[in-house]
DNA sequence: TTGACAGTTGAACAATTGTTCAACTATAAT
DNA sequence: ATTATAGTTGAACAATTGTTCAACTGTCAA
């Protein structure tokens, strides 16, 4: 819909307006965070932060089946935040950027202080 | 669910384990995350950062209905990222800690990078 | 070359989450 | 007091998103 309510101050609502974030920049922001929004790609990252890990071994950590895995490692991959490699039978997954754990910790130091 | 699939490094697996982080904290993180995660309250945050607003006026600047509006306050308010003051009719919003646009800032240089 | 296992995929389903709508409260102005 | 305006609320609805299920691919071992 569209705003349902007259300005009040002309003149803050122009400058914020000119001030803000493009549209398309908030749209890839809230979507990197959307991905850190669910608990089951977090606790993927969190496995796979001290080492890499096979689909069934990464299963058997987070507790999940391997399809429901398989499907979040996807979203993560499209993300680069993993990549794997093949191995035999067996893919293995790993962090594609330690940076995002910083990203986390930030998080857990703000939620702790608060 | 429950796991689909055999352990194939057991050891790997109970050490992983012992490493992670907990299921409450797991789920205080990413419901943190879930707040960042949607573009309309990205964009609230945005308008708040270099001044307060009242509600009508943060309307306009986002482009949303009041009731749209106050929803989502009412969860940035319950998160601890905005607070307000009355003033007569008015409402007036304003961040609660500035730390939240660090972290913001922080996921916009690590988009920028990739 | 057949069988077993590891992982992937798409569609159906379930759950969660955001927006709309209509009714409401509270303040200010006449 | 009455009316108009600002904002809030809960319920209904719509949209998005995560999980399950069943079928599939590819690799290894017998």
């Amino acid at each position: 819909m569209v705003v349902d309510t007259p300005i009040v101050n002309e003149e803050k609502v122009k400058e914020t307006k000119a001030r803000m974030i493009s549209d398309t920049e908030i749209y890839s922001v809230s979507d990197f965070f959307k991905i850190f929004g669910d608990s089951t790609r977090l606790k993927i990252l969190c496995a796979l932060e001290n080492n890499p890990l096979c689909v069934g071994d990464l299963c058997n950590v987070v507790d999940i089946t391997k399809s429901a895995a398989s499907h979040q490692l996807n979203i993560l991959k499209a993300n680069k935040l993993v990549k794997f490699k093949k191995q035999g039978k067996n893919v293995i997954y790993m962090l594609d950027d330690e940076h995002v754990l910083m990203i986390i910790e930030t998080a857990r130091k703000h939620l702790g202080e608060k």
